[in-house]
DNA sequence: GGATGGTTACTCGGATAGGAGGTGTCCGAGTTCTAAGGG
DNA sequence: CCCTTAGAACTCGGACACCTCCTATCCGAGTAACCATCC
């Protein structure tokens, strides 16, 4: 079980656009600059995030991305399951019907039990991260976090977003 | 976030090795038969949970494996721990200090919000695990299960098990 | 007939190739700003 | 002086190699049962 490294950054990046005034962009190289990745690289995932709907994309030199809600309608969980996708993390692969003793598909009605367990438990997974919303993270973070890191946060964003004059929701 | 198929392999057989007589073994082979899988494959995830001490090995004509403990006390996250390692899923890369803005050691001494979040997530899943135990879910397969699927199961034991100090009996 | 030593066959265990998915990088399509040229 | 238009720069987007980890497989070490032999 392990979640990709690109959760991780664009957690980070969902982040930073949080901080910034409504209806403004930043570009994708900045986000990547920032946190020591490859732009190109960044931008996979960022894609990820545009297809899911959580962010919104604007081309053209004053263009970037930018969130497509407020922070406090997305969760953890949106984020997540934009990047590693819809699936769940075990899939029942039905091994109980794959041995030499086959019994008739009636008796294979029922779900596997394995699996309903297992779902289960990542329904409470998934719960637990769709109530991490960002808007709580960003709160938690500038009250109990470093105020040189916040400082520095703040410069960054004032220094790279992009006040988007024509607000145009084509994407 | 994709669990290795090996996962479910484990639960399955250690599922069959609960309804076994105490004592008993059965060899890894009949379990890879069972369900169709490759047996030097499926010893590799089996020698995972001798090492965690979940399962017991026994070698020799009459060896095989068994469970190291009651059937309450094993849960699917001692399953899923051993066979996917002990690590969260999520791994906080630091990657908010790896940019150019580097900021003293100090600013980032306590840790990331995001990780600490991807966390508190991780542990609700975990407790969710740990709730599902081997004896409730053999229980419920038991009592609405199919009838012919319970049955085939307790032939295939009944036909595979190896009770311990004892003449096999020859099939 | 009983004990004993050697043989056999079966088991687990670790070391070894193959393949899928994630990671990292490149170049191209599209859009907006800029600036020069003409009316 | 103002409008038009061509150019250029910056942006996102998709397509292409590389690399790590999971999947799958082989052969060797060890052990208990079996059997022939000896007492």
């Amino acid at each position: 079980m392990k979640l990709s490294e690109g959760v991780e950054a664009a957690i980070h990046c969902a982040l930073v656009l949080v901080g910034m005034n409504e209806g403004a962009t930043m570009p994708g190289a900045a986000l990547a600059e920032q946190f020591g990745v490859s732009s190109s690289y960044l931008l996979k995932h960022l894609n990820a995030l545009v297809a899911a709907g959580i962010f919104e994309s604007v081309p053209g030199p004053t263009g970037g991305y930018r969130l497509a809600r407020a922070a406090e309608d997305i969760s953890l969980l949106d984020i997540v399951l934009a990047v590693e996708g819809p699936q769940p993390a075990f899939r029942c692969g039905e091994i109980r019907q794959r041995g030499p003793a086959k019994l008739p598909a009636s008796a294979y009605a029922k779900p596997c039990g394995i699996n309903a367990a297992m779902l289960r438990a990542e329904r409470a997974y998934r719960a637990a991260l769709a109530a991490e919303r960002l808007s709580d993270i960003v709160a938690e973070f500038r009250t109990e976090g470093d105020p040189r890191s916040v400082a520095a946060s703040c410069v960054f964003v004032a220094r790279h977003q992009r006040p988007q004059k024509s607000i145009s929701t084509k994407r």
